[in-house]
DNA sequence: CCCAGTATGGAAACCGGTGTCATGATGGGT
DNA sequence: ACCCATCATGACACCGGTTTCCATACTGGG
């Protein structure tokens, strides 16, 4: 033996393994059963009107009874599109990205479109490179974008260029309306002001996130407008600037705490840092919500179990991937039916235990 | 943003007479550049040591002037197979089902394979035939099952009948070794066991999740272990089953809090229950970890959030979810490379302050 | 220098669908 | 009765890859 080469090319002398066995109906086997051709059984499958009823109840007939489903390859193949869903996400909170897949899947449920997710972050370099390479790769059918993504407009006018249906989830509107969810975060954060001044609340304080953040000037803007509503006023001296981590929480709730006039109630822009709130509180012997109310955003699954259980905005996530993917489904088909219902996703405010009168 | 890419504008000069810059190129556009047929390419693509040194540098310049990437569905087609990885999960811990996800791109980056998320209730009507349409439908390179899903044999029996590759992420190997990741619940139960044995308590609880997880009884086998190892026993009273859930949680604890000599600590099958063992400790007046350690298991974001911090039983996840992926990709490739290497999954003990010496 | 044997490359079929266009059947208007 | 618009259907090329099968170039031994 000279060469371990085997003599002639092997069947597979590709990367991946051998094909299974069993052979599924084509749209071949249909066509010859019932005895129509395979661009007949491709009109009734795709729901062609220029179909007698009798010929499409027959090749209907025969599509169930040999339990057929199109090869989504094949036709996306031939439709030069996939059936693939992208959600494009680089939220840490791991509820918020569960939930939107699951509101995604209900929207989709039985119509052969599935998911595939794409975690990312934006600050690594190439990260444009690579979710453009995923979207054309894949030929997906849409993308969803969640917070922060996408608020990227680069990315965006990536997914413009590529004519990719795309639909956003922010916390304010950046786009057509007919390609967003909007989640007005102001309106929450304005909810949690009114309910802390109706408390009697006068000093109270706003933690925000990163100002890379869309959500956090929109938290911050609401919060001051709900405040206004009352007659109040957002004190630039109680306003400041966290990263939305428990750390940056604890840190920023000292500084508040330690101030000569410290705050009766504080508002920060999402239930990781109301904990850090909570700690720094319990280091400075501050009692919530005796001596502080305290309102998170997001109403995390962490919040009702935190002590004393967390005022928190709740937002309807698993509805807003539902819509989210609804309106996907609406541009991809080219679907110019304006009488489209527009759900509206509506902050409303989980009220528990960690908000009460001031003293 | 950061980079500005340098996409074909409208105006900018072509090398070539490229097509319209909206079309991607295809195995036949390297052909003719490459000045050989197409099967050559791809013989490239597919590294078939059948071609030219010579050659397979020509053909790969071309493929990477033009920045060719073969389709994926067209690949997948003739393959009879895709290049989707299914992950296939039941489990409501939104932390635990994220980094599994993380874990299975982090393992298949660049491979062009990508990650199609399937959640499903195994208690629903239809499970089976929803599961084996997902992954029949999509001709799935292959699946990752986590708990609970990953112990239900049916669904097992159905992947090998379709010839699925699989591999299963469980508390204990329940397959053969190159299709399971094993997470040892045991081992880290028994670890909670010995650090409370350790620390001086004699009467300790259990509270368990529901029967119908394998990792319940895991759980439970490897505390009693552990506690055996030490010269205790786990006395069945102290055994209470609970549900995975925060109210279950409440509940088991009064339970066990009520009782004429109370356990001294409480391990819990997870940190929902933890917590709820701590509301019902607060309810009675019983403190943390003074009157009462606690230890919970998957140190999920909030065990560290809570008061005092939870003490509770870590697992690498993200690896978990690398490692099966890893497994999968060698399973595909019918690669018997039996000197692959085989990582364990070993649970940790994370030490916070809900665990103290009994008084 | 001839020939067998092995590398290497190519034409054509194929994977399972869809698009384009032609054709036959139908039916209303004049 | 005839014409043309419309409906219903099919033949065939095509989507972008891989596989089958064969032709050719190259190699070394006798």
């Amino acid at each position: 033996m000279t060469s371990r080469r085997p003599r002639s090319e092997p069947g597979s002398d590709n990367a991946f393994g051998a094909p299974s066995a069993r052979k599924r109906a084509t749209i071949n086997d249909i066509a010859r059963l019932a005895g129509v051709s395979k661009k007949t059984v491709s009109r009734v499958i795709n729901r062609s009107p220029f179909v007698k009823v009798e010929t499409r109840d027959k090749v209907n007939a025969i599509i169930k009874e040999l339990g057929y489903r199109p090869d989504p390859q094949a036709r996306g193949l031939a439709f030069r599109r996939s059936f693939l869903i992208g959600m494009i996400y680089d939220n840490p909170n791991p509820q918020y990205v569960v939930n939107v897949q699951q509101g995604i899947l209900d929207a989709v449920r039985d119509s052969g479109l599935e998911l595939v997710v794409h975690p990312c972050n934006r600050a690594s370099p190439g990260f444009l490179d690579q979710v453009q390479a995923f979207v054309e790769q894949l030929k997906l059918f849409g993308v969803v974008l969640t917070p922060s993504v996408s608020e990227d407009d680069d990315l965006v006018a990536i997914l413009r260029d590529l004519d990719c249906p795309y639909v956003r989830v922010a916390s304010v509107s950046l786009d057509d309306a007919e390609r967003m969810i909007v989640t007005h975060d102001a309106a929450g954060a304005a909810e949690a002001a009114r309910h802390l001044a109706d408390l009697g609340h006068r000093r109270v304080a706003f933690i925000s996130g990163l100002p890379s953040f869309r959500s956090s000037h929109e938290r911050r803007r609401g919060f001051a407008e709900g405040l206004a509503e009352r007659g109040l006023e957002l004190k630039e001296r109680y306003v400041v600037e966290g990263a939305y981590t428990y750390d940056s929480g604890v840190a920023c709730a000292r500084k508040l705490l330690a101030m000569d006039v410290p705050p009766t109630a504080i508002f920060t822009g999402n239930d990781e840092m109301a904990a850090g709130v909570y700690t720094a509180a319990r280091d400075a012997g501050v009692s919530i919500p005796g001596d502080l109310s305290v309102i998170g955003y997001d109403d995390s699954p962490m919040a009702a179990r935190l002590w004393p259980p967390l005022t928190s905005v709740r937002l309807p996530i698993r509805d807003m991937g539902r819509f989210a993917a609804e309106k996907l489904i609406v541009l991809a088909n080219a679907e110019s039916d304006t009488s489209a219902r527009h759900p509206e996703v509506r902050p409303g405010l989980a009220v528990r235990e960690s908000t009460a009168r001031p003293r």
